[in-house]
DNA sequence: CATGAATGAGTTTTCATTCAT
DNA sequence: GATGAATGAAAACTCATTCAT
């Protein structure tokens, strides 16, 4: 019975790989349950013995992709013994974006094609954004009473954090950016830092 | 004659709208030719005497956008009279800025459904940014020898700046950040500027 | 009021060339009233004006047609004085196989396209038919009796006879078979002789 | 398996005669494929399983009725020990004329319909032609050395033989000429032997 | 459980015909 | 009369889903 369940376990799982490897490169709609058993080796019927419709795969999809994603984020302990705050969220971004580069599929899925699918699926999403974004505000909020961020619209910055996060690693993805995951990791950090220019901040310093 | 152009025109940019709102609110998937003939109160077949097919219309509804986003970007002058470097800069994400909150629907159909539909349509959205990249990362060239840009990888430095500006206006748009361009020019030139840490790099002045 | 009438009727029989040329080329069912209008250089509603609607264009060709072929079919008249009845059937067969061959488009819509288009058609085509195998068995019954053509299943003689006519014209307008009309007209008239007519082989061996 | 096989080409076979009998009927542009799917009374997604359009479906039926004509025609040899060239001949005609009469409905397909469809189906027929034409001429033309054949010009002679041959075989099949095929065959025979071949007649008139 | 043949709702697309200008 | 934009019925074809074996 046990072995049933993990043989069943397994099927279930070459399917979602299947179906991964099949959304990444056509994305969902350009993507059959045809598509999806022929690489898996299955018969169609197979198919919805294991998932109630095309639908529900790319839910188990996206939902175990945001699942592992929301794994990688630790909140930030600012009175931690051994780690800066920083190096927390070095930590963190470290690992948000070695996960994407290992799941570039999955990633691309994400990304790409859940959204705009329907209603209950977007705001799944918008739902995991809303608590994504939540949490970093309050992050923000807290390092900014800390001194540790400066001031500004928390709001703003998290969506720009987080767009530029989404924009390297899917660039990183899909080849439009060939660097390996410290790189991305240090050169976002750096951005975190210091932003981009330095005119203005010298000619501060002139004017001091 | 003059007058029949017009009114083609008109009928054109009619079937255009509505089938622009339509995409934007259910996805180009989630579209049917019905759906945008019922939206512009014409027959079925009035569509396919103004548009090759139902992609055609994302074509055209794109390429516009992307060409006025276009127009929205001026190369940097370094020895501009009166415009800093960092005001051109300013300028040019201002315009993008008010372009996007403009439009939002052709916001969201560019940078939602406009990829992953087929590979000519991806070719070209990736052809965009390949210039886009190459013109953003030149002039990161420039400022960095001028001392205006801090080093860094630049490839990564573009990502990072163009998913911020993405996600922020795409933010705007849906509704997750409720802001004036102005607001969100203002606090994206800021994360040009600083960043977003202000705790290590004081440290390390501590440290200094 | 003469002149408009003469204007119409020319119009009317620019758009049956056209017609005639599109159907000859593509098939009926091939050309649209878009390219015979195009070809016509007049407008899509012009072509109602002079014609019921596209079946009706065809019906005029094919009318007119079979009208012409007609008009070179002229009973034989056993006791004419100066020709022969085998002449008059020579002359029968040259003047439809001149026709045939100065209409090349015609003769393709006529056995091509005018069948299997609807009850009203084929029971117009199928009259032709008749009527023109009820004169062809009545003459070959008259040369029956005269000694002029041989016994035999007259239909079925009329069967053949069409049908090698028929072919023999087609395959010199398709290019299947390129020869003077007066060369298949011979030619045609020597497989009646040696198959069909008794009359000049027992004249030439009564007088032998 | 096997039996899945033959399943698969039973029904197969069965969309084959219901989309025959429709397109002999009412012509293959007469025939939708909701007809046939009708007539064979299965789904319209079905019809998709078996063919991949209605095209096709004309395509199998005209390629299989050409096979079984072209396996009709038996090459002459004019050495044969039993049967004289003449009944050799007889009994090519005899074959095709049963098998034409034998299934009306495809030929009046392979006649009326599967022609001017478009450019890749007239290439097949137009060579099924050709192949016919330059075996028959072949034939002639030994006939013709051997004196079994008159002389004359052999493209026209097989123009008009063939021509002959289809007539008659439609006539009968569309019920212009109810005849028993032996008769049809007899007839056709007589009309050869008084207009293509010498032979017999030069034994006639030496008989005489 | 697994299969894959069958289903039929849903879409796209064409094109003969109409009608306001 | 002439025009050509607009119409919408009709047809082909796809594909997610079901169900008998």
């Amino acid at each position: 019975m046990a072995r049933g369940l993990a043989k069943r376990e397994e099927r279930r799982l070459q399917i979602l790989a299947c179906a991964r490897d099949a959304f990444a490169q056509r994305g969902y709609h350009g993507v059959t349950v045809d598509d999806v058993v022929a690489r898996a080796q299955i018969a169609r019927g197979t198919f919805y013995l294991y998932f109630d419709d095309k639908r529900a795969v790319l839910d188990a999809l996206v939902d175990e992709f945001l699942k592992r994603i929301g794994g990688c984020i630790v909140g930030i302990d600012i009175a931690h013994a051994e780690l800066s705050p920083r190096e927390q969220l070095r930590q963190n971004v470290d690992r948000i974006t070695r996960l994407a580069l290992s799941e570039p599929a999955l990633l691309k899925i994400a990304l790409r094609d859940a959204t705009g699918l329907d209603a209950a699926f977007d705001a799944k999403i918008r739902s995991f954004y809303e608590a994504l974004r939540g949490l970093l505000g309050a992050s923000l909020a807290e390092g900014q009473q800390n001194g540790l961020v400066r001031e500004g619209d928390r709001a703003v910055m998290v969506s720009i954090g987080l767009g530029g996060l989404k924009e390297l690693v899917l660039d990183a993805v899909t080849g439009a950016l060939d660097r390996s995951p410290d790189a991305l990791v240090e050169e976002l950090m750096r951005f975190l830092d210091r932003g981009l220019l330095v005119a203005e901040r010298a000619s501060q310093v002139h004017g001091a």
